[in-house]
DNA sequence: ATGAAAGCGCTAACAT
DNA sequence: ATGTTAGCGCTTTCAT
């Protein structure tokens, strides 16, 4: 059988103890070269696996790390958790999943989970439906590092990673205006979802910026999906001082936008023009191809297991939280290009 | 501190020993109620949570599935990871995520992490780079049981689930037949991907069904992406009797077909159908929306991941290997429908 | 219905 | 440079 072997065994082929073997394998300093190389090679003719479980059990650490995300299937946590498992898996770490269909139940399930499996720490991007945060500042108590990455709180004093939401209101807007659009509207999300509001108060930035008034009429709050996104333009091109242009708060909500506008034949982006956010694959390909903004899910991935490796290592109890922001990057496509 | 729990702490407080501890949280019929009830009340008190990495040891089954895919960012896989999730968290499974990114080294990586693990077994889509099969049998060897989802190979004797792509090919080219088009053609990948080969084998299938002989003048193969259904639709074009549809192997493949045709001012689907293949979010979106065949990536998850857990509940070493196929269901859209 | 005791495979003092 | 020993937290046989 080559699957029951353990250091023991090695030790026995080669006349020498466990201890040894277990430090000839983790190249300790003070193991001969020569012993080490005994050891690797009769490792290698016995396939040996080391026993990972035994391991993490003694040494009390068990490299591995929980990302709880709302759900696999949409594509923004898919490409996260792609930049998550790259610099987990070239440092040695295993990502256990847990998705939380959005729901605050599943992620007190996960976080029992990740606490029974001994995670040496989690990632985590909270649910919509989540208001009541304490099972978050349990894992905290009980000195298992966190990290938030987008959907973040900042008032639980836990560190997080997250784009520079006002900044990517602010520059979407921005180039619009320098489009030359004149009266530029918004559509935006439920308030209380913090980036939402970011989004608005970087729109809103802009505008000013720009010696525009901000025109609340211009402002539309809805849900985020395509249906918001047909009923905020139709709500707009009903004011009496219509809009030429629109910030969408997400990419969907512009499609649905993008949708409506071409249904009344109304030119994009002559006409009319229009951008995103999020960078969704869609919008690469749909006709006009969508301006939005990017968030950057892949080095978002990377800077939150970065963090969270940085407090795992050196676990100051007492070390303030820190929050990482990452630059929105514009992608400038045809729905906004006017001659 | 609330985070060094133990069942013996447990005993303690109430008297008792450990063992009792452990039978009565784990629901042992020789334990009383009386007991269950006390042990539980005293774990919820002292904040207990379970080790699993000493039970994992103790026992021998680590309670948690590696998934090995190719890539998180490619749509397909998230959503079958969506589905192993859901089916894998109530059946008190974790799940390890290991990313190859289509290279064979990775492969042999990823299931070194996943043995080292000790993970009571394996589902995993195969690399397209892979063509030497032998970390593969050497897992099954081990006795850990194997299933192979989507990317599978016949010839291991390994479990799988499967799309039936030569059915898939066949209705897509169906129902071209059946909206009038006269000359069908087809955009093909790489042969030696069997998927890709099944679909093309489908493609024939319908066409000889409907007395139709196959002309291979009207098969291109190309690669899987959107450069290549360009590449594809200009070269058909050329052709001294031109086709008027084509299904394509895959959704990019077709969206190359359709950008390609929408500059040639040809247009879909009136003068041109146009059927791709998977179901990718976009096609939805586009315009026109965009027929396709659905793969079913949830079930897949699903299934992949219950037929893997009757593998490792009765390990009948010498049992047949499985393969379960699930129905391509067909997603038509505007491309194709002509009035 | 409960207890005693051994041990899963590894690591890390503490020897030598 | 290597060996001895104890034990991480749990499960499980064997006893009572």
């Amino acid at each position: 059988m080559s699957y029951k072997v353990t250091i023991s065994d090695i030790a026995q082929a080669l006349n020498t103890t466990p201890a040894t073997v277990s430090r000839a394998l983790s190249n300790h300093p003070a193991i001969s070269d020569d012993t080490k190389q005994k050891v690797a090679a009769m490792a290698e003719r016995l396939n040996y696996k080391p026993n990972k479980i035994a391991s993490s059990l003694r040494s009390g650490r068990s490299h591995a790390i929980g990302v709880m995300i709302p759900s696999a299937e949409i594509n923004f946590f898919g490409s996260v958790v792609h930049g998550i498992e790259n610099v987990a898996n070239s440092a040695g770490y295993n990502v256990l999943i847990y998705q939380t269909n959005e729901l605050r139940q599943f992620e007190v399930k996960g976080i029992e989970t990740f606490l029974s499996a001994r995670v040496d720490g989690i990632l985590a991007s909270i649910a919509k439906e989540t208001s009541d945060y304490t099972h978050f500042l349990e894992i905290k108590k009980r000195g298992v590092p966190v990290v938030f990455f987008d959907r973040a709180n900042d008032d639980l004093g836990i560190s997080s990673v997250v784009v520079d939401d006002y900044r990517g209101g602010y520059i979407a807007t921005e180039h619009l205006l320098k489009q030359g659009y004149k009266r530029v509207a918004h559509i935006s999300g439920p308030q209380h979802i913090k980036i939402f509001n970011d989004r608005l108060k970087g729109y809103m930035g802009a505008l000013q910026a720009h010696g525009i008034k901000v025109d609340f009429d211009l402002i539309y709050t809805g849900n985020v999906s395509i249906e918001a996104g047909k009923s905020a333009i139709e709500h707009l091109l009903e004011l009496p001082e219509k809009p030429d242009a629109v910030f969408a708060v997400e990419d969907f909500t512009a499609l649905g936008a993008i949708k409506c506008l071409k249904e009344r034949n109304i030119k994009i982006p002559d006409e009319f023009g229009v951008i995103g956010f999020a960078n969704e694959l869609f919008g690469e390909h749909i006709t006009p191809s969508l301006s939005t903004i990017d968030q950057q899910t892949v080095s978002m991935g990377k800077a939150s297991l970065e963090l969270l490796l940085q407090l795992i290592r050196h676990k100051d109890k007492n070390s303030q939280p820190r929050k990482v922001v990452l630059d929105p990057l514009p992608v400038f496509r045809q729905s906004t290009f006017r001659k």
